[in-house]
DNA sequence: CCGGTTTTGTTTGCTACCAAACGGAATCGG
DNA sequence: CCGATTCCGTTTGGTAGCAAACAAAACCGG
């Protein structure tokens, strides 16, 4: 079965393979990991300009607000593990969301380490505002797949997430 | 069947849906698209810590070598489009490599607006070494998948590709 | 108590990434 | 030719991202 859908890409794939053939190399593997990384940034850059940026927020704006409103307020080392970002770019995220008043930093009195992060009442009405048509951009973005094929492509996905993890 | 490689991330699937479950959410498309931008992130910090750190490159650098010793010699215009990157920043990333002693810049005669880049004797050393091994890379961090399991996850994500493309 | 250790978030220094503005070079219509 | 336009790469100004160094606070053993 063809894939009629991107011949471009497939192209550029064979291309490729002419190019490096004779040399003994893992193509599945590696068409596999671009074609992630690839979707990875097409994906992120749609909804950066589709939906994010009349919000004035990225992608890693988004997401902070999204755990915060999932969660409720919460430690800063644990928003980090939750946004899957280093405290210290979290610390950079968190400021320019304080800048833009959406969230706001709360000392916590019992550990004066510690910082919480939680979203003001500006911040809740945006994500809540935002993540309805946050979530069908998304739909967009993998409407040319059926509800099966999308919850294989997250399963294949899983196992490589805990696999480089890994690695 | 049950995932049985990533109990965590599944029960931190089932969490957010018991939190947002009572609205009207495509979550097959959120945990899709999430599951992509999340897979991308693991397998590009895998890879800069356990392959390009050692060639000091980053994922971006180590990309735009790669195009370069496929497709040889390129203008600035076309090698940002084969790496996936505004003009811009590709600027920014050939000057980095430049300061490596990895690529070289070369105005072009009969057209003095344009610029091309090629790689150095050094570059192509590097680059012949390292992508054995990066690939070998890839081949681990999806060795959880068949080599159709591989394949179907490529044909899906570029299927996403066009989409989220066009969306 | 008190000195050493651990924990916590921030700062520092760097690279990467984009959009928009820019400035020099080529091209095209007249 | 020449003025307007288009084309090309860089610069500017901003956010995001990381590792490593840091400072302050809490904890712990004696």
């Amino acid at each position: 079965m063809e894939d009629r859908a991107s011949p471009r890409l497939l192209d550029a794939e064979r291309l490729i393979q002419e190019r490096l053939g004779d040399r003994p190399l893992d193509f599945d593997s590696m068409l596999a990991v671009s074609n992630i990384y690839r979707a990875a940034t097409a994906v992120r850059r749609s909804a950066e300009r589709g939906v994010l940026a009349q919000f004035g927020l990225s992608w890693g704006g988004f997401t902070t607000l999204w755990v915060l409103w999932v969660w409720g307020e919460m430690r800063t080392a644990d928003l980090a593990e939750e946004c899957d970002l280093s405290k210290a770019t979290l610390t950079g995220v968190v400021k320019t969301l304080e800048k833009r008043g959406f969230v706001e930093r709360r000392q916590v009195e019992s550990d004066r380490r510690r910082v919480t992060v939680a979203l003001t009442d500006a911040g809740l009405d945006t994500i809540e505002s935002l993540f309805p048509r946050f979530n069908r951009y998304e739909g967009e973005m993998v409407r040319e797949l059926s509800t099966d094929e999308k919850q294989a492509l997250a399963g294949l996905l899983r196992r490589v997430i805990v696999a480089a993890g890994q690695a």
